[in-house]
DNA sequence: CCCTAACCGGACCGAGGTCCAGTTTTGTTC
DNA sequence: GAACAAAACTGGACCTCGGTCCGGTTAGGG
């Protein structure tokens, strides 16, 4: 039991597994526009809910999405949201989809600083700026997609975002034990945490922003910029 | 709406308020017992509910500690248990109370390295794999006891450490942001993080700990001990 | 046109959390 | 030390919501 079989695996009954969840791209940037197969109707539904999904966050908040709301909002049966996404946490990833994909494409292959091209400490500095813009944009549905610890790192997204920034470490510091390191970054970075500086605490953005490049500086063992 | 009203605030109704949760001493180390004020039988109901949560995790792991289960394991009713404890978490939190009170106790007051006397980093390091090792041992109950992103550092607790180690850093950097450097310290031990990497990516104890030290070291911008 | 895999809807379940009428404790007054 | 009133506690019915299940329906390739 516990977490019950994540990814297949243990679907014994008939109605065929499938792919039940998003099986978001990892690395595979933007292309990709939509699920590879997917029925008409099972896309134009899939459609329907993230509209509807979209409205009701506008509404009432992400506080009233509601699985059942949603579905009836978009005029399709409960079963058919779980069906496409697994459950709530995977319908408002997919809510956050659109700029998670936009900002792995800015890190990937954007201009410099936060793509290619620049000093790798500089990447990982406007990388870590980028994070907390997008947060606060989206600080309510970070949160609420944020449940149930044990998923927390696994999701595809945070990967990639976890092996880029070893990455860049590992340029700066051959020798250190990058994946620790930028776990410890990007921990920084929580949407959780900055929800608790910003809104719980009243630290100003700049303040988060000055301490982000001071924590680069430190673990990279570089001199702060200027 | 939202998260509705956390410490009472908002209790229109008659049945009295009351302080609905545990509130749980702040710095007051491990001193006061129990409870301030209690009616001899709420106490003695909160005992028993403790000892059946305590027996349902060993039987049936943290999962099995349902709300109701535990009520009816403790002979009481279900209003009982969200009374005393509020809710899931509180009941897990104070499941957790006697092992956080030892530790609290141990940096504020114990022998060195941990408690007084040592360096400033001395004492970092040692809160560090204190820590690191009281969470492989309750993981299960530390992860179970953490939902809710937006209450995560606001547990007096979490609160207690994050103070004790600002100080700390505040000791050696007093020109630096220590609060923000104390929240990346800490949010290298989430037990969250020491899960994911433990039993999801296999890392050992060892490389965790040397992680930590690695990572004060580099904070704190002094030389790694030896 | 037909067959099958994929999909759909909504009844159903379990668990967390709320509510309130009734009971017990405690302390006060005579 | 008995009676009493207010405060505190209790239990379990009740609600909501996430998640599961499966009989019926539909899309779309052959």
């Amino acid at each position: 039991m516990l977490y019950a079989g994540f990814m297949s695996a243990t679907l014994p009954p008939f109605p065929k597994p499938q792919e039940p969840f998003e099986a978001p791209q990892l690395l595979e940037v933007g292309s990709a526009p939509e699920e590879p197969c997917l029925r008409a109707d099972a896309a134009r539904n899939r459609a329907r809910l993230l509209e509807a999904a979209a409205r009701l966050i506008a509404e009432h908040g992400v506080a009233g999405v509601t699985m059942e709301a949603v579905a009836t909002a978009a005029g399709v049966g409960k079963g058919t949201v779980f069906r496409r996404f697994g459950d709530r946490t995977g319908l408002l990833m997919a809510l956050l989809d659109h700029s998670t994909h936009k900002l792995q494409a800015d890190f990937l292959g954007g201009p410099p600083p936060l793509g290619p091209g620049a000093p790798p400490v500089d990447r990982l500095r406007a990388l870590g700026v980028a994070m907390l813009y997008r947060s606060v944009e989206q600080l309510d549905l970070l949160l609420a997609a944020q449940t149930e610890p044990t998923r927390r790192f696994s999701h595809p997204s945070l990967r990639a975002l976890h092996t880029h920034a070893a990455m860049l470490l590992r340029q700066i510091l051959p020798d250190a034990d990058c994946e620790l390191l930028a776990h410890t970054l990007l921990a920084y970075l929580d949407p959780a945490l900055v929800h608790h500086l910003t809104r719980q605490c009243g630290v100003p953005m700049e303040r988060l922003e000055a301490g982000w490049v001071d924590l680069v500086a430190r673990v990279t063992r570089t001199e702060p910029p200027r």
